[in-house]
DNA sequence: ATGTATGCAAAACATTTGCACCTGG
DNA sequence: CCAGGTGCAAATGTTTTGCATACAT
Protein backbone atom coordinates (compact mmCIF):
# COMPACT_ATOMS: atom_id res chain seq x y z
CA UNK A 1 0.00 0.00 0.00
CA UNK A 2 2.79 2.24 0.99
CA UNK A 3 3.07 1.77 -3.22
CA UNK A 4 -0.23 3.64 -3.25
CA UNK A 5 1.23 6.83 -2.94
CA UNK A 6 2.46 7.34 -6.62
CA UNK A 7 -1.11 6.38 -7.73
CA UNK A 8 -2.84 9.05 -5.21
CA UNK A 9 0.00 12.23 -6.63
CA UNK A 10 -0.84 11.28 -10.28
CA UNK A 11 -4.78 11.10 -9.71
CA UNK A 12 -4.39 14.78 -7.92
CA UNK A 13 -2.08 15.61 -11.46
CA UNK A 14 0.97 16.34 -9.41
CA UNK A 15 3.88 15.18 -10.89
CA UNK A 16 5.64 12.11 -8.74
CA UNK A 17 8.73 14.25 -7.52
CA UNK A 18 11.16 14.03 -4.78
CA UNK A 19 10.14 16.83 -2.06
CA UNK A 20 6.38 16.03 -2.37
CA UNK A 21 7.37 12.13 -2.21
CA UNK A 22 9.56 13.05 1.28
CA UNK A 23 7.08 15.47 2.38
CA UNK A 24 4.06 12.34 2.06
CA UNK A 25 6.53 10.25 3.98
CA UNK A 26 7.05 12.56 7.19
CA UNK A 27 3.62 13.27 7.46
CA UNK A 28 2.81 9.45 7.58
CA UNK A 29 5.46 8.26 9.39
CA UNK A 30 5.97 10.93 11.80
CA UNK A 31 4.72 9.76 15.55
CA UNK A 32 3.32 13.40 15.47
CA UNK A 33 0.30 13.40 13.64
CA UNK A 34 -0.43 16.84 13.55
CA UNK A 35 2.86 19.12 12.17
CA UNK A 36 3.59 22.62 10.97
CA UNK A 37 4.93 23.40 8.04
CA UNK A 38 8.32 24.68 10.57
CA UNK A 39 8.27 20.89 11.78
CA UNK A 40 7.96 19.31 8.18
CA UNK A 41 10.92 21.59 7.08
CA UNK A 42 12.98 20.35 9.89
CA UNK A 43 12.79 16.94 9.04
CA UNK A 44 13.45 17.69 5.36
CA UNK A 45 16.76 19.30 6.61
CA UNK A 46 18.02 16.32 8.50
CA UNK A 47 17.36 14.20 5.65
CA UNK A 48 20.31 14.81 2.60
CA UNK A 49 18.30 16.08 -0.07
CA UNK A 50 17.78 20.37 0.34
CA UNK A 51 13.93 21.88 -0.04
CA UNK A 52 12.85 24.81 0.74
CA UNK A 53 10.35 26.04 2.71
CA UNK A 54 8.50 27.54 0.06
CA UNK A 55 8.41 24.41 -1.63
CA UNK A 56 6.70 23.13 1.44
CA UNK A 57 4.11 25.50 1.65
CA UNK A 58 3.09 24.87 -1.63
CA UNK A 59 3.04 21.00 -1.40
CA UNK A 60 1.25 21.27 1.40
CA UNK A 61 -1.06 23.51 -0.26
CA UNK A 62 -1.34 20.94 -3.25
CA UNK A 63 -1.94 17.99 -1.10
CA UNK A 64 -5.30 20.22 0.77
CA UNK A 65 -6.54 20.86 -2.39
CA UNK A 66 -6.17 17.00 -3.24
CA UNK A 67 -7.61 16.50 0.03
CA UNK A 68 -4.43 14.00 1.44
CA UNK A 69 -4.41 16.05 4.20
CA UNK A 70 -6.31 18.54 6.26
CA UNK A 71 -5.33 21.82 7.66
CA UNK A 72 -5.62 22.91 11.37
CA UNK A 73 -5.76 26.43 12.42
CA UNK A 74 -5.14 26.10 15.99
CA UNK A 75 -4.32 28.94 18.20
CA UNK A 76 -1.27 30.76 17.80
CA UNK A 77 -1.27 32.03 14.44
CA UNK A 78 0.25 28.65 12.46
CA UNK A 79 -1.25 25.87 11.41
CA UNK A 80 -1.08 22.01 11.63
CA UNK A 81 -1.30 19.76 8.67
CA UNK A 82 -2.10 15.92 9.13
CA UNK A 83 -2.76 12.64 6.81
CA UNK A 84 -6.47 11.83 6.11
CA UNK A 85 -6.32 8.94 7.28
CA UNK A 86 -9.96 7.48 7.53
CA UNK A 87 -13.21 9.19 9.15
CA UNK A 88 -13.14 12.51 10.70
CA UNK A 89 -12.81 13.81 14.23
CA UNK A 90 -11.95 17.05 16.11
CA UNK A 91 -9.68 18.14 18.46
CA UNK A 92 -8.40 18.37 22.04
CA UNK A 93 -5.51 20.67 22.59
CA UNK A 94 -3.43 20.75 26.01
CA UNK A 95 -2.76 24.30 26.46
CA UNK A 96 0.18 23.57 28.81
CA UNK A 97 2.09 20.46 26.77
CA UNK A 98 0.88 20.97 23.86
CA UNK A 99 -0.65 16.89 22.98
CA UNK A 100 -3.36 16.41 20.91
CA UNK A 101 -5.90 14.32 20.97
CA UNK A 102 -8.41 13.38 18.62
CA UNK A 103 -12.11 12.83 19.39
CA UNK A 104 -14.99 12.17 16.91
CA UNK A 105 -19.02 12.44 18.21
CA UNK A 106 -21.70 11.51 16.38
CA UNK A 107 -23.97 13.71 18.40
CA UNK A 108 -22.18 16.82 17.87
CA UNK A 109 -21.68 16.26 14.35
CA UNK A 110 -25.92 16.05 14.29
CA UNK A 111 -26.34 18.86 16.01
CA UNK A 112 -24.35 20.72 13.42
CA UNK A 113 -25.87 19.84 10.92
CA UNK A 114 -29.09 20.44 12.41
CA UNK A 115 -27.74 24.31 13.14
CA UNK A 116 -26.38 24.79 10.03
CA UNK A 117 -29.93 23.80 8.16
CA UNK A 118 -31.58 26.08 10.71
CA UNK A 119 -30.03 28.85 10.14
CA UNK A 120 -29.49 27.84 5.98
CA UNK A 121 -26.12 27.21 5.29
CA UNK A 122 -24.37 24.46 3.49
CA UNK A 123 -21.80 22.83 5.42
CA UNK A 124 -18.29 22.81 3.74
CA UNK A 125 -16.08 22.03 6.55
CA UNK A 126 -16.06 22.69 10.32
CA UNK A 127 -13.42 23.03 12.85
CA UNK A 128 -14.02 22.06 16.70
CA UNK A 129 -11.08 22.09 18.72
CA UNK A 130 -11.20 22.22 22.48
CA UNK A 131 -8.75 23.71 25.02
CA UNK A 132 -7.52 22.59 28.38
CA UNK A 133 -5.28 20.65 30.35
CA UNK A 134 -4.64 17.22 30.49
CA UNK A 135 -4.55 15.46 33.74
CA UNK A 136 -0.45 16.10 34.47
CA UNK A 137 -0.63 19.37 33.36
CA UNK A 138 -1.09 21.05 36.76
CA UNK A 139 1.43 19.10 38.83
CA UNK A 140 4.46 20.06 35.71
CA UNK A 141 4.75 16.43 35.04
CA UNK A 142 3.21 16.31 31.73
CA UNK A 143 4.39 13.16 30.18
CA UNK A 144 4.45 14.62 26.49
CA UNK A 145 5.87 17.82 27.35
CA UNK A 146 6.94 19.98 24.20
CA UNK B 1 -24.84 51.23 32.09
CA UNK B 2 -22.43 53.17 30.12
CA UNK B 3 -21.06 54.45 32.42
CA UNK B 4 -20.07 51.33 34.25
CA UNK B 5 -17.23 51.00 31.48
CA UNK B 6 -14.74 53.08 33.45
CA UNK B 7 -15.83 50.65 36.24
CA UNK B 8 -14.93 47.92 34.28
CA UNK B 9 -11.51 49.03 33.38
CA UNK B 10 -10.56 50.07 36.59
CA UNK B 11 -11.07 46.23 37.87
CA UNK B 12 -9.19 44.84 35.35
CA UNK B 13 -5.97 46.99 36.89
CA UNK B 14 -6.07 49.31 33.71
CA UNK B 15 -6.57 53.24 33.39
CA UNK B 16 -9.03 54.84 31.79
CA UNK B 17 -7.20 56.20 28.69
CA UNK B 18 -9.02 57.54 25.27
CA UNK B 19 -7.47 54.83 23.39
CA UNK B 20 -9.29 52.05 25.47
CA UNK B 21 -12.62 53.63 25.55
CA UNK B 22 -12.73 54.61 22.16
CA UNK B 23 -11.62 50.98 21.63
CA UNK B 24 -14.63 49.69 23.55
CA UNK B 25 -16.67 51.75 22.47
CA UNK B 26 -16.55 51.21 19.01
CA UNK B 27 -16.74 47.35 19.64
CA UNK B 28 -19.64 48.31 21.74
CA UNK B 29 -21.34 50.27 19.12
CA UNK B 30 -20.38 48.50 15.89
CA UNK B 31 -22.82 46.79 13.89
CA UNK B 32 -20.24 44.29 12.89
CA UNK B 33 -19.96 42.44 16.25
CA UNK B 34 -16.69 40.46 14.36
CA UNK B 35 -13.35 42.68 14.25
CA UNK B 36 -10.72 42.58 13.31
CA UNK B 37 -7.40 45.16 14.34
CA UNK B 38 -7.43 46.28 11.39
CA UNK B 39 -11.02 46.91 11.12
CA UNK B 40 -10.80 48.37 14.36
CA UNK B 41 -7.90 50.54 13.68
CA UNK B 42 -10.00 51.92 10.61
CA UNK B 43 -12.28 53.31 12.60
CA UNK B 44 -10.10 54.80 15.06
CA UNK B 45 -8.84 56.50 12.23
CA UNK B 46 -12.09 58.44 11.37
CA UNK B 47 -12.59 59.78 14.26
CA UNK B 48 -10.10 62.54 15.31
CA UNK B 49 -7.82 61.30 17.71
CA UNK B 50 -4.43 59.48 16.07
CA UNK B 51 -4.44 55.91 17.76
CA UNK B 52 -1.34 53.74 16.91
CA UNK B 53 -2.14 50.07 15.32
CA UNK B 54 0.06 48.75 17.93
CA UNK B 55 -1.83 50.24 20.71
CA UNK B 56 -4.68 48.70 19.40
CA UNK B 57 -3.41 45.05 19.53
CA UNK B 58 -2.02 46.37 23.22
CA UNK B 59 -5.17 47.20 24.06
CA UNK B 60 -6.99 43.81 22.50
CA UNK B 61 -4.88 41.40 24.09
CA UNK B 62 -5.47 43.18 27.39
CA UNK B 63 -9.57 43.28 27.40
CA UNK B 64 -8.88 39.44 26.41
CA UNK B 65 -6.81 38.97 29.42
CA UNK B 66 -9.34 40.68 31.35
CA UNK B 67 -12.35 38.98 29.93
CA UNK B 68 -14.11 41.82 28.68
CA UNK B 69 -13.71 40.56 24.71
CA UNK B 70 -13.36 37.48 23.24
CA UNK B 71 -10.68 36.53 20.31
CA UNK B 72 -11.58 34.53 17.82
CA UNK B 73 -8.99 32.39 15.23
CA UNK B 74 -10.75 31.96 12.15
CA UNK B 75 -9.31 30.51 8.84
CA UNK B 76 -7.33 32.99 6.90
CA UNK B 77 -4.75 33.82 8.95
CA UNK B 78 -6.32 37.07 11.45
CA UNK B 79 -8.13 37.24 14.43
CA UNK B 80 -11.41 38.83 15.06
CA UNK B 81 -12.75 40.36 18.42
CA UNK B 82 -16.01 40.02 20.37
CA UNK B 83 -17.27 41.99 23.08
CA UNK B 84 -18.36 39.27 25.95
CA UNK B 85 -22.42 40.40 25.90
CA UNK B 86 -23.59 37.99 28.00
CA UNK B 87 -23.72 33.97 27.02
CA UNK B 88 -21.36 31.84 25.11
CA UNK B 89 -21.81 30.96 21.95
CA UNK B 90 -20.18 29.22 18.72
CA UNK B 91 -20.10 30.74 15.28
CA UNK B 92 -21.02 29.85 11.53
CA UNK B 93 -19.00 31.78 8.66
CA UNK B 94 -20.16 31.93 4.85
CA UNK B 95 -16.69 31.14 3.22
CA UNK B 96 -18.33 33.34 0.36
CA UNK B 97 -19.78 36.65 1.60
CA UNK B 98 -17.65 36.44 5.23
CA UNK B 99 -21.03 37.06 7.49
CA UNK B 100 -20.89 35.84 10.85
CA UNK B 101 -24.04 33.84 12.31
CA UNK B 102 -24.02 32.97 15.90
CA UNK B 103 -25.15 29.82 18.08
CA UNK B 104 -25.50 27.74 20.87
CA UNK B 105 -26.53 24.33 21.56
CA UNK B 106 -26.58 23.20 24.82
CA UNK B 107 -26.14 19.58 23.70
CA UNK B 108 -22.50 20.18 21.69
CA UNK B 109 -21.53 21.86 25.23
CA UNK B 110 -22.74 18.39 26.96
CA UNK B 111 -21.07 16.30 24.57
CA UNK B 112 -17.83 18.26 25.09
CA UNK B 113 -17.48 17.96 28.16
CA UNK B 114 -18.04 14.59 28.61
CA UNK B 115 -15.66 13.91 25.97
CA UNK B 116 -13.24 15.78 27.81
CA UNK B 117 -13.88 13.77 30.89
CA UNK B 118 -13.03 10.69 29.57
CA UNK B 119 -10.08 11.93 28.37
CA UNK B 120 -8.73 13.27 31.53
CA UNK B 121 -8.54 17.27 30.00
CA UNK B 122 -10.21 19.77 32.09
CA UNK B 123 -11.40 22.40 29.82
CA UNK B 124 -10.50 26.10 29.54
CA UNK B 125 -11.61 27.15 26.36
CA UNK B 126 -13.22 25.47 23.04
CA UNK B 127 -13.27 27.11 19.48
CA UNK B 128 -16.36 25.43 17.38
CA UNK B 129 -16.87 27.30 14.01
CA UNK B 130 -18.68 26.01 11.19
CA UNK B 131 -17.83 26.84 7.49
CA UNK B 132 -20.32 27.15 5.06
CA UNK B 133 -22.49 28.76 2.21
CA UNK B 134 -25.13 30.85 2.98
CA UNK B 135 -28.48 30.42 1.09
CA UNK B 136 -27.30 33.27 -1.02
CA UNK B 137 -23.82 32.41 -1.64
CA UNK B 138 -25.20 30.15 -5.03
CA UNK B 139 -26.50 32.71 -7.12
CA UNK B 140 -24.17 35.32 -5.96
CA UNK B 141 -26.84 37.98 -4.33
CA UNK B 142 -25.03 37.53 -0.74
CA UNK B 143 -27.04 40.30 0.68
CA UNK B 144 -24.58 41.26 3.21
CA UNK B 145 -21.35 40.47 0.94
CA UNK B 146 -18.08 41.88 2.00
C1' DA C 1 5.71 62.33 40.95
C1' DT C 2 5.77 57.94 39.00
C1' DG C 3 4.38 53.97 37.06
C1' DT C 4 1.50 53.10 32.93
C1' DA C 5 0.20 53.97 28.28
C1' DT C 6 1.02 55.44 23.83
C1' DG C 7 3.06 56.36 19.11
C1' DC C 8 6.27 55.37 15.93
C1' DA C 9 9.47 52.61 13.66
C1' DA C 10 11.66 48.44 13.43
C1' DA C 11 11.47 43.44 14.36
C1' DA C 12 9.47 39.07 14.31
C1' DC C 13 6.70 35.49 12.32
C1' DA C 14 4.00 32.76 9.14
C1' DT C 15 3.04 32.46 4.53
C1' DT C 16 3.14 33.79 -0.50
C1' DT C 17 5.10 35.16 -4.86
C1' DG C 18 8.39 36.35 -8.81
C1' DC C 19 11.68 34.47 -11.45
C1' DA C 20 15.48 31.83 -13.45
C1' DC C 21 16.76 27.19 -13.40
C1' DC C 22 15.90 22.14 -13.11
C1' DT C 23 13.34 17.76 -13.97
C1' DG C 24 9.80 14.21 -14.66
C1' DG C 25 7.09 11.96 -18.27
C1' DC D 1 11.28 18.70 -25.35
C1' DC D 2 8.27 21.37 -22.22
C1' DA D 3 4.89 22.07 -18.90
C1' DG D 4 5.15 21.84 -14.39
C1' DG D 5 8.12 21.94 -10.11
C1' DT D 6 11.72 23.87 -7.29
C1' DG D 7 15.06 27.00 -4.72
C1' DC D 8 16.12 31.36 -3.47
C1' DA D 9 15.22 35.91 -2.23
C1' DA D 10 12.16 39.38 -1.84
C1' DA D 11 7.38 40.74 -0.78
C1' DT D 12 3.13 40.38 2.20
C1' DG D 13 0.14 40.51 6.00
C1' DT D 14 -0.36 40.19 10.80
C1' DT D 15 1.09 40.82 15.31
C1' DT D 16 4.89 42.12 18.65
C1' DT D 17 8.55 44.92 20.72
C1' DG D 18 11.98 48.72 21.95
C1' DC D 19 12.20 53.11 23.29
C1' DA D 20 11.47 57.95 24.20
C1' DT D 21 7.56 60.74 25.25
C1' DA D 22 2.89 61.76 27.25
C1' DC D 23 -0.74 60.84 30.59
C1' DA D 24 -3.70 59.15 34.55
C1' DT D 25 -3.97 58.97 39.37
Amino acid sequence: MAAMTNEDLRKAGLKVTVPRLKILEILERSPQRHMSAEDIYRHLLESDKEVGLATVYRVLTQFEAAGLITRHNFEGGHSVFEINAGEHHDHLVCINCGIVEEFFDGIIEQRQQAIADKLGFSITGHALTIYGMCLHANDGKCPRRK
